[in-house]
DNA sequence: CCACCCCTGACAGCCACCTGACAATCTTGT
DNA sequence: ACAAGATTGTCAGGTGGCTGTCAGGGGTGG
């Protein structure tokens, strides 16, 4: 399993070279985005973890451009906790995030969970089912019918379609929608997904957006399995 | 998926063609209008990239003779950055613009979001529910009566009514219609919607100037749905 | 049956948006 | 060139929709 690390600073670089494979993948590491550009459009890599903060050529940048050709699965690394970073980041088409500093094991978790997600999909155009999203127009349709989202329930099913099929935290939830770190006991999800539910799925016969006791929701236009 | 690329600068021409082949197009060139516009005519492509700044036959022309046999998508490129040039490019039937000098990964990005836009829609005669619009007579009318609109009204709604269907932001807004980078915290498109909704939708059961809160506003005959 | 988790409706604060008035600027007719 | 009228930007005040909070109810699993 082959990865690419776009890191400028050296330490952390060989950092993340030496843990990636003592976890089992094959890491390249570039000090630059120009170099880390080139070599991710040259080579196949399985990932990339592209730092944000890059001199020259912004990670922004490389995202851009690299995703004017590939589909590789890109995770990452922010230094700031800003909600318009990640927001910015997933538009260009990033697929996950990392805020620094983290702990590696997060690291290893991310890299797992999108290497298990498969190729990217069409995030502009996306169909869960009946339920119609594009993102450009800003448009959401169920059975055909025109749904119209508040700006946070847009937020939130874009980022269930996203997944679609896995279970998410309310804490991952939380931090992807609004910008807070979870720690007081608030229900705004909760109260958030039923919001959305009224507007997705109340009236019809399939239900698309699932609770799983104990752990999150998912976005799922597959019937229960009892 | 074939383009054509009018253009009369050889290493422009010759730069333009070789992005495009590396992201999947096939792309022919062309250095002058009257070719140009005898090579679009005859050949079928899915896109046209067109210089208006052209010795002999203009863009404009090429533009307009163009448009009374074919409907290609075209995106022009202009070299001045003058609200004028931008609405006459779409008043004879543009689909887009961009102002030179632009990024590559721009240019990639117009021609991917105008190819996904779906067949060209006749714009001298448009018609959205009872609303027509002329835009060669610059006139409107709505159920049938007349309606009396100002340049600036008549050039927000020709904006609309081209991305009928699209939430279109205020900055977006403001850039065509204005020739603004809305920095500041001004309100002018607010008043401008509200003006010509005064128009185009008081006293009419169906509305079709809708507000898109968080977003910006659409042009739209449909119903809402709760 | 208890404990826990989740659902649900109500409510209040806030902010995005609306609206009418006014002044500056541009058009038009003489 | 001048005046009258139309057009358009600015501003302040109003309002309504969005959204977070909360309390009480319901369901589920142990």
């Amino acid at each position: 399993m082959r990865l690419l690390v776009i890191e400028d600073e050296k330490k952390a670089g060989e950092y993340l070279k030496k843990g990636l494979e003592e976890s089992g993948f094959t890491a390249d590491v570039v000090g630059n985005g120009i170099d880390g550009l080139h070599q991710a459009l040259e080579e196949d890599y399985q990932l990339i973890v592209l730092d944000v903060m890059l001199p020259g050529l912004d990670g922004w940048e490389v995202l851009r451009r690299l995703r004017v050709k590939k589909d590789t699965p890109v995770l990452l690394l922010t230094a700031m906790d800003e909600l318009e970073e990640r927001v910015k980041g997933l538009e260009l088409g990033g697929d996950d995030y990392l805020v620094k500093p983290f702990a590696f094991v997060e690291l290893l978790a991310r890299i797992r969970t999108l290497l298990r997600r498969g190729p990217p999909r069409d995030i502009e155009h996306m169909h869960i089912g009946d339920l119609e999203i594009d993102a450009v127009r800003r448009r959401v349709r169920r059975d055909g019918r025109r749904v119209d989202l508040t700006p946070r329930e847009f937020s939130l099913l874009q980022l269930l379609a996203r997944r679609r099929g896995e279970v998410l935290s309310r804490t991952q939830i939380a931090s992807y929608v609004w910008d807070m770190n979870f720690d007081s006991d608030t229900n705004v999800v909760e109260v958030a997904i039923r919001r959305l539910r009224a507007k997705i799925d109340d009236g019809h016969d399939l239900k698309l957006i699932h609770t799983v006791r104990g752990m999150g929701y998912v976005l799922d236009d597959e019937r229960e399995v009892g």
